[in-house]
DNA sequence: TAGTTTGTTCAGTTGAAACTGAACAAGCCT
DNA sequence: AGGCTTGTTCAGTTTCAACTGAACAAACTA
């Protein structure tokens, strides 16, 4: 059992081979926070926990250890990785005369941190800032098929929400200035 | 009909008395977006629907007439209205003469935001706090269970979180000031 | 070649949250 | 009282994304 080894602290059921190795109450709490986090972001509860548990793991971890730490399939694992790795959350280590992946957490969390930021609010109001075109240009079709003070209602809130979206926008800098 | 009443451009199918009200494109692709973004800060999709519903509606919507014209029953709208009123998103408004409840969308989407901001990321955020202090003293009650060298190492990296929380903790003010 | 080890893909299952129908409550009108 | 109208509650259904098992692929071994 070369796997377990890469776990220092096993003195833990050897004998019980597809238990869950014992992980230590920080670990166990760091993993749920994780999870916590992760959902609240949109993402998959199991990406938040594989990341706890790799940033908190003094060595790079196999797939199939960390499958049985979390107890999640081969499957899981395999995804939710890459879902990490796409993240630049984690990266994959390579051992010399192992042709296992082997992952370890990326700790500069500024630099996580500005990619979630990038990846996720950025984008989000880029799209947003597209659809409201999208509306105004949509209004001028409609024109015709609405009364005028209809018209001018719809035309006036879009405005109210393009004055909004800017004042977002402006703060933007300020954000990635912090993090960066 | 009196509440077909309420939409002023409805020379729509008053033959078909069930169907939803034709809504023009404008309004439909407003409440789709809604919806996603609805969906996007972890809320149902229903009630960011009702939300850009109301908000391009000129005047204000009974229950049954929302639930018509998003394909909702009238419990769905009844819990999304109420929601939406506990985020001071819409509010209710009164007609003399009818004891039918109406809402509209509350248009100062600054104050809507700060709400969501107060409820949401500074919730969140304070609760991360505490989690963190929970992490470290969990950490020293498994000081025993632990190798000299793993107690080190996630000593250090507990540590690093709380430098990021701390720098993002710093931005909140600068959030707030750009709200408010 | 067949056999091992390791990771990925995908059709099918599962679980949790959103939604619904139906019963209920509360207020009004005859 | 009984009968409307309107809104809420809740048990049961539906829906949808995450997860799984199993088949597959790739790279190595003997």
């Amino acid at each position: 059992m070369p796997s377990d080894a890469l776990i220092k602290s096993t003195e833990t059921t050897v004998s019980d081979s597809d238990a869950a190795p014992e992980l230590v109450d920080t670990r166990v709490e760091m993993i749920e926070t994780c999870g916590r986090l992760a959902q609240s972001l949109g993402f998959p509860r199991s990406i938040g926990e594989i990341y706890g548990l790799l940033y908190l793991a003094t060595d790079p971890m196999g797939m199939e250890e960390i499958g049985r730490a979390l107890s999640l399939s081969k499957a899981s694992v395999s995804t939710g990785t890459r879902q990490l790795k796409a993240l630049g959350a984690i990266r994959k280590v390579w051992r010399r005369e192992d042709r296992k992946d082997y992952f370890e957490a990326v700790l500069d969390l500024g630099e996580l941190a500005r990619r979630v930021y990038d990846n996720i609010f950025k984008a989000r109001m880029e799209n947003a800032d597209k659809r409201l075109d999208s509306l105004l240009s949509q209004l001028s079709a409609d024109r015709r098929a609405l009364g005028r003070e209809e018209h001018a209602v719809i035309e006036a809130r879009l405005k109210r929400l393009r004055k909004l979206q800017s004042r977002v926008k402006r703060l933007m800098p300020l954000v990635e200035k912090v993090f960066r």
